[in-house]
RNA sequence: GGAGAAAUACCCAAGUCUGGUUGAAGGGACCGGUCUUGAAAACCGGGAGGUCGGCGACGGCGCGGGGGUUCGAAUCCCUCUUUCUCCGCCA
């Protein structure tokens, strides 16, 4: 969410910002929202006037009952009490044409970073550099999941049985190495001095209202049955909620965490959950990046984070490039993003596994996350996320990059205090 | 899960029975000063937070959230949330 100032005094960059991302429907609410904007405020005078007329009478009604003056007392309560439906009637269209104005104002996107491409859809996103050589082995690497039940690491069929379509079983060797990725991913951000934080897994509505859009609560949102809670679809979820509505201290800034959870998303609509495999699935474990920081340090931090993701997966010999995301690729509340993608040598191109972004005071805005300046001002933070990790798509990619011709897996050094000293995963 | 108590501003806390002169006593913290080599202590002084509208004067909202009664609600009623105590149950 922008701040309305700005359409109240530029329209013009509103208007351009959205041209931008391709959304030239949106153009209208911009004008719309002035008028209403306009409109509001005319409102808002006129009710507040009413409103001290009112409490000034009844002051009156109270000095006057004090002082025995009953009957004039009974005159002015009368005149009050005919005020009330117009003050009614105000506050009524105050409400609607606040929500009104609320609502569109939640559609107009976040202003975009100056350098961002401009380009309708991800097809115009654009490959920034690549970080290791992408190698294609002269063997075959086999499907990630075909490379998983080869070592009894994967079954599908049981999951299928007891929870349906989109679940998995991790055994053995492959649910291990799925643990060892998250505990050094942890450890990895820890070092890099991020407080590593569990969450709550499941959340209430309101929380669940002031982190996403109707559609996509629809679309991802596990509801339980009878009870105010939802399964959370990344930790993000929680973590932002943890500070809605809050005022921290200029010290405490920035906030810098890594955050665990398991992952929940019904994955309703476009894709559905057709793939084969663990591409695309209701459940998936992840540990995410999270800062809150004064807006003069975000770039940075921006810079910091998709770093972090590059350096964590070269360090497990994956090759990834960075692909910086276009105009019209861009969420509404994201200021600039970008995602990096692991190289797959089965299918000869790159694939996303971290995506980072900076959505500046939008999304602070929304959720009235603010600090306190030395001066008493306050502001609203600057927030970005990133991934750090999401097993088990990661594994996709950390399976095919060390697959051996003899068909076992080379586990990468930094994973093998974590996979008890083991160097490689061979088949029984 | 059962019974009871509570939620007031940055923190503690009065006011709630008995609705109006309470945007809210009193402390603490905070800021300024005196004293001091400096600090602490003591004393003197200062302003009371938030949010929306307004160029401003000022005004609206606001005593955990939401709703209601009333001319008028921190105060009465309903509801939700949270915390504490006791009981029960359980990793």
């Amino acid at each position: 969410m922008i701040d309305i100032k700005l359409i109240r005094e530029n329209r013009d960059l509103v208007k351009e910002n959205i041209k931008k991302k391709f959304q030239n429907q949106k153009l209208p609410l911009v004008d719309e929202i002035y008028e209403l904007d306009v409109t509001y405020r005319e409102t808002k005078q006129q009710m507040d006037e009413a409103r001290a007329l009112k409490n000034r009478l009844s002051d009156q009604i109270g000095t006057l009952m004090r002082e025995g003056k009953k009957e004039e007392a009974m005159t002015v309560k009368e005149q009050v009490s005919e005020m009330g439906k117009e003050i009614d009637q105000l506050t009524a269209k105050e409400d609607e044409l606040g929500k009104t104005i609320k609502e569109k104002m939640m559609m107009i996107p976040n202003i975009i970073a100056d350098d961002v491409p401009i380009g309708e859809d991800d097809s115009k996103n654009v490959e920034e550099k690549r970080f290791g050589e992408p190698v294609v082995p002269p063997y075959e690497i086999p499907y990630h999941s075909d490379i998983m039940e080869s070592f009894s690491g994967l079954d599908k069929e049981a999951a299928a049985r007891v929870s349906g379509n989109g679940f998995y079983y991790l055994v053995g060797d492959i649910a291990r190495l799925h643990s060892a990725v998250l505990a050094y991913a942890r450890d990895f951000m820890i070092d890099k001095g991020f407080t590593y934080c569990i969450p709550p897994y499941m959340i209430r509505s309101d929380a669940v209202d002031g982190v996403m859009s109707f559609e996509e609560k629809n679309n991802m949102m596990y509801k339980i049955e009878g009870e105010d809670l939802y399964l959370i679809g990344t930790s993000e979820h929680s973590m932002i909620a943890k500070f809605k509505d809050q005022i921290l201290k200029e010290s405490d800034l920035p906030i810098t965490m890594t955050s665990y959870s398991p992952c929940f998303r019904k994955e309703v609509g476009a894709h559905g959950i057709e793939e084969r495999g663990v591409y695309r699935i209701h459940q998936f474990e992840k540990q995410e990046m999270v800062v809150l920081c004064k807006p003069e340090d975000s770039e940075s931090w921006y810079d910091k984070m998709w770093n972090y993701s590059v350096e964590l997966f070269r360090t497990l010999d994956i090759p990834v490039r960075k692909l910086v995301c276009c105009s019209g690729d861009l969420a509404d509340l994201k200021y600039r993003s970008c995602d990096i993608e692991a190289w797959s040598p089965r299918q000869q191109k790159y694939f996303e596994v971290c995506s980072c972004s900076n959505l500046t005071d939008a999304q602070a805005r929304r959720l009235a996350i603010r600090y306190k300046k030395e001066n008493g001002d306050k502001e609203f933070v600057h927030t970005l996320n990133n991934t750090v990790i999401a097993p088990p798509r990661m594994l996709i990619a950390l399976l095919e990059n060390n697959y051996q011709e003899d068909g076992s897996i080379l586990i990468p050094k930094v994973l093998r205090p974590y996979m008890g000293g083991k160097e490689k995963i061979e088949k029984k």
